[in-house]
DNA sequence: CTGTGTGCAAACTCTTTGCATAAGT
DNA sequence: ACTTATGCAAAGAGTTTGCACACAG
């Protein structure tokens, strides 16, 4: 039986309620965790991040999480890096900077970079959405 | 000993030498069957390819082929889906389809899209790369 | 010959799944 | 009560690695 913290705010509860899904006592921690901004999380990084907030959350129950609140429409997945996910807690078209010395991700503030034209789907197909990573690294010398 | 088809384009050698890296009979193989044009490949795929046009190269040598090609400039590996990683025989910094159904990469000409300005990398940074994933999925009705 | 590449199998990472237990309504 | 979520451990996919053998120069 897993000891969480029992002073999770009860808006997550609400809020998840609001989203359809069942407010468990794990996905308001991890809800909470997520939903205080623009986040990029990976599913190890939130794991961690609920083991140190006192709420021993298991590792799958994190992955069926993310994935139940992707579903709903609360994250989405972008794929950045090969093998690993990112979990982005705002869902609107937008951009990112990937930086490729931390691997973190960041938001580009939505003024700074804009697509000229959309290309013209081909037939049959329409843009579900368009991701936009721009990758840096260090700067070589001053 | 693998069986390899001897009958490889001695194109492909010179090709090899010129970037820096060893002809071998798998290397040779796998350069024939990449550089044809702009393609985009699984190391999965690859294999088959390779399996199927007769020479038995062995998945680990695919991918220790794709990263030495990488690493020589003659590959780019894009993220596109979480766990495949995709291999772009174009290094260029172009733009690309990505067809949700069937997982297919493919360019998008140059023209049909654009971005209007890059961001100001921050400090300390420089932009690697750019990369712009225009993600499709079946039209819903006609 | 000498050094590098290859093939195999095992290891590894990230993610998913099956099933018994626990929690939500 | 009934349904759905959780936790664990095991399975799974894709990729990497270690080591003996083979090939290129």
């Amino acid at each position: 039986m897993p000891s969480i913290e029992p002073r999770f705010k009860p808006d997550y509860r609400r809020f998840l309620v609001r989203a359809g899904l069942r407010p468990t006592k794990q996905r308001s921690v991890l809800a909470q965790l997520l939903f205080v901004g623009d986040r990029h999380v990976t599913a190890e990084q939130l794991h961690q991040e609920a083991v140190a907030a006192g709420s021993d959350v298991s590792l799958a129950t994190v992955y069926n999480t993310l994935h139940c609140f992707r579903q709903a429409g609360l994250l989405r997945e972008v794929a950045i890096e090969g093998s690993q996910a990112y979990f982005d807690t705002n869902t609107s078209n937008h951009n990112h900077f990937f930086f490729e010395d931390s691997r973190i991700v960041v938001d580009i503030p939505q003024s700074l970079v804009s697509l000229q034209r959309l290309p013209t789907p081909p037939d049959g197909y329409e843009i579900a959405h368009v991701d936009v990573v721009v990758r840096l690294v260090p700067k070589q010398r001053s």
